[in-house]
DNA sequence: CGTGATCTTGATGCTCATCAAGGCTAGTGG
DNA sequence: CCACTAGCCTTGATGAGCATCAAGATCACG
């Protein structure tokens, strides 16, 4: 009984590491095998809880964030099922489950990923997954640099609902919704007052539901338009502006 | 007369890369060689000019950004000499001059740090400057979601100055200051009237001085403390608050 | 000496933080 | 079964921080 529920668990950890990197790479048969022996090293932490390094999230979610001396918070980063997660050096970055959470022993894997002749696959897609946490940083700059708190939360929103449908999670237009108004201000550089107002105004508009555990986005194509939401697949093209402007300056007189 | 003055450019680019690199780990004789290698050859660039990959900067400022569809611009992180500075994929950032820049190829360095046998040196180093790339943007997340931009102004002149004077750029107080008012409101997340005032507030309260191409920072501590400045060397401690935190919301019970 | 880039200043109002309080829900113990 | 509690969500009032608009000053340079 309880033999053949760790098996499911682990059988459904191994096809949620397996969509996420397969996603980006050829695997081989040698891939999956380090998958799966992967998935068999489960682990569990309760929401709250510092997550150990070298593992990756198979179920529930976590963040990457800092505490300021103040006690204010800023998370860096929302990891989601199939994400790896790295301890990172005390002070810069702590990862921190934000649900119960089950994690898979990655050691192999990231291993197995160092020797790009051997691992080709799973070299490639770890190279995929590290250019794709860069732009999401990237993305998170531009955020709370230059958008509002409606566009912010909108924003955030398609992205969890992108990435979260690349492994199952979510469809078009519903994802699950676990963070609580806090955690998103902390997301999101708000005040929790503030977060809350901009739900409801959203709400409002009729662009999303929230309920307890559940987002819905009512009009995608809306709320990404407001917010200038780009897909992480699409790679953008460059704007003629931006392209005419960089020509006229690079045609300024030398120094 | 010519060949002089290249070789001595050539040879002032050697030493910066080499004290850039030389500070995070020891240097082989044929690393040394291929740095040598690399600022022989090198390349001018205007300001405002695209920058291509593959070169490491050795004079002047750049840069990493973004432009917005309504045309407000995000900057990431800003490019000191000795920086490496790969073109990134269009529509995620692309990295510009923000003065006239000498770049010297780095196809050599960047293929010899692929090699971590052959070139433990050079491997180790620029494992650092990826990881401190990434620990900079995690300070600019910070900057932009959690201070004033008082703090985010007095933040970002403390890591211009530690990181200028790493190679040899800056002393103690001084560091040379050719961003505009405009590029640091791209920056900072800022309007260029509120960086202006922002200034001159630090000004007023003696804090820093600010003249053509130069900045001084009279009292870096205290900059330091309002801010919650902490340097690039000098490991952060986790706060014991934070510790108590985690352990208690740890021993939660399980869901 | 004119022209464009940069810096500076004032006036006005929106965005968002903060303070304070109340409501809802789920779990807890009497 | 019903207070009781704790966490989370919600709402109102107030003000600080910052954006925006507009205009002038200063500087660098051809």
């Amino acid at each position: 009984m309880i033999t053949e529920r760790l098996a499911g668990r682990a059988a459904r950890a191994g096809e949620l590491i397996t969509r996420r990197l397969g996603g980006l790479s050829g695997l081989s048969g040698p891939d999956l095998e380090l998958i799966q022996g992967a998935a068999r090293r489960l682990e569990s932490s309760p929401a709250g809880a510092e997550l150990p390094g070298q593992r990756i999230l198979v179920s529930g979610w976590a963040c990457r964030r800092r505490t300021l001396t103040d006690g204010a918070r800023q998370i860096f980063s929302f990891l989601l099922p199939g994400d790896p997660c790295e301890g990172r050096r005390r002070g810069v970055a702590t990862v921190a489950a934000l649900t119960a959470v089950e994690t898979a022993d990655a050691a192999g894997l990231f291993q197995g990923a160092e020797d790009s002749l051997m691992q080709p696959g799973l070299a490639e897609a770890f190279a995929a997954i590290r250019e794709e946490e860069e732009r999401l940083l990237l993305d998170h700059i531009v955020r709370l640099g230059r958008m509002t708190a409606y566009e912010r939360m909108a924003h955030l929103l398609l992205e969890l609902r992108e990435r979260l449908a690349r492994v199952g999670l979510a469809d078009e237009q519903r994802l699950p919704m676990p963070l609580t108004q806090e955690t998103l201000a902390d997301a999101l550089g708000l005040s929790i007052v503030h977060v809350n107002r901009t739900v409801q105004q959203l709400r409002r508009d009729g662009l999303i539901e929230l309920r307890s555990g559940l987002a819905v986005l009512n009009d995608p194509e809306a709320l990404a338009e407001l917010c200038g939401y780009e897909s992480l697949r699409a790679p953008r093209r460059a704007s003629p502006a931006a392209g005419v402007e960089a020509a006229s300056r690079a045609a300024a007189p030398l120094s």
